[in-house]
DNA sequence: CGATGTTTTGAGAGGATTCAACCACAGTGG
DNA sequence: CCACTGTGGTTGAATCCTCTCAAAACATCG
């Protein structure tokens, strides 16, 4: 974890936030002067589950996973936070402890920013109330979505699903190989299934000309198909 | 579905829910004479997932079930909504159509509150604000927590946590009846199983003498153990 | 009393997990 | 330089949980 001054590169961190494009000059300045700018590697962890915290972060670069721990310390990767996104704010809102790990997955650079700053600008500016509002209720939607999906679909659908929900998050580069890359084990933490089991799978959609593999490069090699095997619609 | 005149009964419907209570005396009066105020029997639909919506629900009375509906048709209940809950408020606020379907499963009584309304305490009352997100991110919290029991935990032990947490929310009588009634296969709904696995597990949990059963009605005979089937732990 | 919907029980099929062994690979330290 | 160790990936086989299908019992209601 690397602390850097401010700079007006830094500015940009939180300058290009969509939400913060409803902020007054005076606001922005205040959250500028306020925020934490890190450099996080993989692997470091921003908080913990079960810990208070008491800002929120917005990350700048890089992939940070969020998840849950289950009874048997088996991790339910809930969903992943990039560029753009932010992370955290839940538990201050609620003011709950934090119910998930936010954990680096892919070098990053996050703004921390405290939560009395989010309170004041909730209550104070209308237009960033809606624009929060709105991005908690799409996370909702989403995991209402999961919920039906993971309760009803097989793990084939599942995981097909989520290898076209990646596609569509992260991308694919001029090789079509998906532009995040994981490990067997944190897809299965994804589609909430056992590591061998996506490991069969994904040989199966390799098999199937779905997909090609190169370690935990991914290729995609037929998208249609993919959805088709997942059952998604859009 | 009946329409009733505003009374000063009807005045309290909206003035006790919690989310009100930082309005100004102008805004509840805004509030109170926008609403729609509604009966519901058993069975009727306020809402249509896929539909737009321009308004969202205060529940004064009765129960009303959240759910979606998955591939196959079959329905996944999100969540049950009872007095002083709010619903629809999602779409609204996220500007997306419904992603659930709302429908009463016990007698209920409604306030329909125009989306307008909310968008603009939203921008106006910052106390109101942090109300409503408070209530979003609690929410996000359950469903995460919940796709992690779904994506981890047996059908046996899910089951046996939803009853718990029916106990939670409803209440038990003095004859110690779980206070909501539910079909076997709205229970499977929840859970996100099959009718015949509930049925199944239900008379298991009878045999081990967790609860009794008389038709839908739930008697719920030890609490502690069936939370330990269900590896709840508050 | 049919008619419809819900609940129950049985049997069989199948998907997914678990356990186990094995390989590949990178990093460590003697 | 090579044995040692740990992590991640792969594969096979057995087990088990859960679903599906089918049929019957039961309930409710006009």
């Amino acid at each position: 974890m690397k602390y850097t001054n401010l700079s007006s590169k830094d500015d940009c961190l939180v300058r290009n936030h969509i939400l913060f494009r409803h902020l007054s000059d005076a606001e922005f300045e205040k959250v500028n002067s306020e925020k934490v700018t890190e450099q996080h590697k993989r692997g470091s962890v921003l908080y913990h589950e079960g810990n208070r915290i008491n800002g929120f972060y917005c990350i700048s670069k890089g992939i940070i996973k969020v998840y849950k721990t289950g009874l048997d310390g088996k991790e339910q990767i809930i969903r992943f936070a990039k560029k753009g996104d932010i992370i955290g704010f839940r538990s201050i809102l609620s003011n709950e402890q934090a119910c998930t790990t936010a954990q680096v997955i892919d070098d990053s650079v996050t703004s921390y920013i405290p939560g009395e700053i989010l309170f004041a600008l909730v209550k104070s500016n209308g237009n960033f109330s809606i624009e929060l509002m709105q991005i908690t209720c799409r996370e909702l939607g989403q995991a209402n979505a999961y919920i039906t999906d993971i309760a009803q679909k097989t793990v084939r659908e599942r995981l097909a699903e989520i290898l076209v929900q990646l596609i569509n998050d992260f991308g694919i580069d001029d090789n079509r190989v998906l532009l995040i890359t994981l490990t067997r084990e944190e897809l299965a933490n994804i589609v909430g299934t056992a590591t061998e089991s996506v490991i069969r799978l994904l040989s199966e959609f390799k098999h199937d000309k779905l997909i090609e593999l190169n370690g935990r490069k991914i290729t995609v090699l037929n998208l249609p198909g993919l959805m088709k095997v997942g059952n998604v619609y859009n």
